[in-house]
DNA sequence: GCCAACGTTGGC
DNA sequence: GCCAACGTTGGC
């Protein structure tokens, strides 16, 4: 099992959402970057993902979920109305991904950023890197573990 | 709202 | 294939 992080505008799709039902799991939508869509693409049915809330008040880890279906075309590259809409997607070929992901569990509070960066063990996790912009990133076992333990 | 850093686009 | 211009990301 691999683990990842995977960030969210909290409007969008925050840890409460994917709580409000647990049992359904949440498409992921949106990802328009290749480097973030080939790890979405490696990503396997039951591998565990950190929710990072992003561009919000609250800036940090918030919980952990679950990949509950591995990557399929994502529907909204497709539809016209959605602000993900891509009219240059091949539909016999389409460009982006989703994954469907399922609740697992809510931290007590967000893990702020800035304790993140204060990490040893997290230095080359690229979220706590300046300037980084990749909105789907592998986790290592040991930077899991780091997280968890003080996300916990 | 600012703005640095970044990824993408498109002319050549 | 280069690279300047442009649009976007995302912390502050």
């Amino acid at each position: 099992m691999a683990y990842w992080l995977m960030k969210t505008e909290p409007e969008e799709c925050s840890i409460d959402d994917l709580a409000a039902h647990p049992d359904r799991p949440v498409v992921w939508e949106g990802v328009r970057n290749y480097q973030a869509r080939n790890y979405l693409r490696q990503m396997q049915e039951g591998d565990e993902v950190l929710i990072y809330h992003s561009s919000c008040k609250l800036i940090g880890v918030a919980g952990v979920a679950r990949v509950a279906r591995v990557a399929y075309p994502d529907p909204a590259q497709f539809d016209a109305a959605s602000p993900y809409a891509d009219p240059k997607s091949p539909r016999d070929n389409p460009r982006w991904d989703a994954v469907d992901v399922s609740f697992v569990s809510k931290f007590p509070r967000i893990l702020p950023l800035d304790e993140l960066k204060a990490v040893p063990a997290l230095e080359e996790l690229p979220l706590v890197r300046r300037g980084n912009r990749l909105s789907v990133m592998p986790v290592s076992k040991t930077e899991w573990q780091a997280v968890l333990r003080l996300g916990k």
